[in-house]
RNA sequence: GUGGGCGUAGCUCAAUUGGUAGAGCGCCGCUCUGUGGCAGCGGAGGUUUUUACGGGUUCGAGCCCCGUCGCCCACCCCA
């Protein structure tokens, strides 16, 4: 019985409490009336994806899928992984469901945990939330500026836009890319006695990353590399322009960032991250992109598309450490049933039902039998009234109603007592 | 995966050089036979194999040693 560890949570995976309620409902709020309100619609897709669709989608030499995934294999021999990120599910099943047969652009949002198995730290969890948003099917420039309008809008509605900051670049695409990444691979072709270890293996797997290494060295050597901007493509630079310019006539704040890359494969032409930056420290809020092949990767026809995800509690400790108060998730009782005796009893909890049928929300503390301990509780919990239903009162059809402030009592007919209640919370 | 700090009651933390595991808060009760807040007193709670777990050294370990796990922080990477 005491033998043995306790048992707790699994490393990296947390306890979601009452008390945290309020802030992740807070946020999930505006996220959602802002994203309805450019008409996208929640999906929820499958903890469980088939492990493949990760491999193909996010990239085989990505960190993620190399060494961050939980896989396993089903009980039949399936390979399955928990989902490490919300694109390629929402890609699968904007495939799987035949989505290109609505409307285009199929705008979707969505609200899930993820899972990374990583060594856990400040705001880095292996178990966390991402608010995401995606867009099919709409090729033009007007997607990835509508997703990064609102994205930014959500933080500035949290209060946030003057804490954070909204870095930008373009990748290519096929067209372009290539040439690119020849060029920056010529580049450090002979300097790669200087860099670190870790870019010398980027060299190889993925030459753009070298680009967004913090070690000074590498730092150094990287900012005079060939600079994306002069690579892209007609039709990529003028996309790129497009977004610009929205971002500039709809007056979101951003910063060129030619060292911008992503961790992940899909990404093609705009992609952009939100940062929050103090002394010295800088944690990534959202990112997102532009993934055109996303779709081809998974063996459908190609689709261009767009979209973002935020991080759901490094948001939130930022809402916390700027003191933003938020709501209350339900309303707190402002009336205590206490009672005393069998008949009162049997009678509260039917008592009960009806005040919770009008709309009004009771504490009570049916398991405590005496009046003293249930006022205390009463009083701990701080409600308004407290309504005493004795074994007398139950016998005569009444019921008294205290007023914890004065302490004053009044005995009112049980008949009623819930019009009579609503009345008096009203007036107060 | 690597490095550093930490792990004592539900919570916050004590415990001289290794020598009987404590306090405050919270919880429960009594003083107060059907009436809360304040106060006083008491109780439960670390399972007599109690100090994350498992070993070791010692007459004796919360404290020293080894291992494991977890938490926090950082690197890597990411949201």
């Amino acid at each position: 019985m005491s033998k043995g560890k306790q048992i707790q949570s699994v490393k990296g995976m947390h306890d979601i409490l009452p008390e945290d309620q309020p802030w992740r409902e807070f946020v999930f709020k505006k996220a959602k009336t802002i994203l309805e309100g450019y008409d996208y619609e929640r999906i929820e897709t499958p903890v469980l994806e088939e492990t493949e669709l990760f491999e193909r989608g996010v990239g085989e030499g990505t960190d993620i899928v190399e060494k961050e995934m939980f896989s396993f294999k089903t009980r039949g021999g399936d390979p399955v992984t928990m989902r490490p990120e919300g694109t390629a599910p929402v890609a699968r099943a904007y495939i799987e469901h035949g989505m290109r047969s609505l409307p285009q652009p199929v705008k979707l949002y969505y609200f899930e945990p993820m899972f990374r198995h990583e060594q856990p730290q400040a705001g880095r969890y292996r178990e966390f939330w991402h608010i995401g948003a995606e867009q099919f099917g709409e090729a033009s420039f007007s997607a990835d500026a509508e997703l990064i309008f609102i994205l930014w809008k959500i933080f500035e509605e949290l209060d946030l836009k003057n804490e954070v900051t909204l870095k930008i670049n373009s990748l290519g695409d096929r067209n372009c890319r290539p040439d690119y990444k020849k060029a920056l691979k010529d580049y450090f072709k002979n300097k790669l006695k200087k860099v670190c270890a870790p870019c010398r293996a980027k060299f190889k797997k993925n030459v753009l990353r070298m680009l967004d290494c913090i070690q000074t060295e590498c730092k150094e050597i990287s900012a005079k590399a060939p600079q994306i901007f002069d690579f892209l493509d007609d039709d990529c630079k003028l996309h790129f322009k497009n977004v610009l310019e929205f971002l500039e006539e709809a007056q979101v704040p951003y910063i060129l960032n030619p060292y911008l890359v992503r961790g992940l494969d899909y990404y093609t032409r705009t992609v952009f991250e939100i940062w929050l930056e103090e002394n010295g420290d800088s944690i990534q809020l959202a990112a997102g992109g532009r993934y055109d092949y996303l779709a081809e990767e998974l063996g459908s026809q190609k689709t261009e598309a767009a979209g973002w995800a935020i991080g759901l509690e490094r948001l939130i400790d930022l809402l916390k450490k700027k003191g933003i108060k938020v709501p209350k998730t339900r309303p707190e009782p402002k009336i205590f049933l206490a009672q005393l005796g069998d008949l009162a009893k049997k009678r509260s909890l039917i008592l009960f039902e009806h005040f919770r049928k009008a709309g009004i929300p009771l504490k009570a503390s049916l398991t405590r039998d005496s009046i003293k301990s249930q006022l205390r509780i009463a009083n701990r919990l701080g409600t308004r009234f407290t309504l005493i239903l004795g074994q007398r009162e139950a016998l005569d059809g009444n019921i008294i109603l205290r007023d914890m402030e004065s302490s004053v009592q009044e005995t009112l007919p049980l008949d009623g007592i819930v019009e009579a209640i609503k009345k008096r919370l009203k007036e107060k």
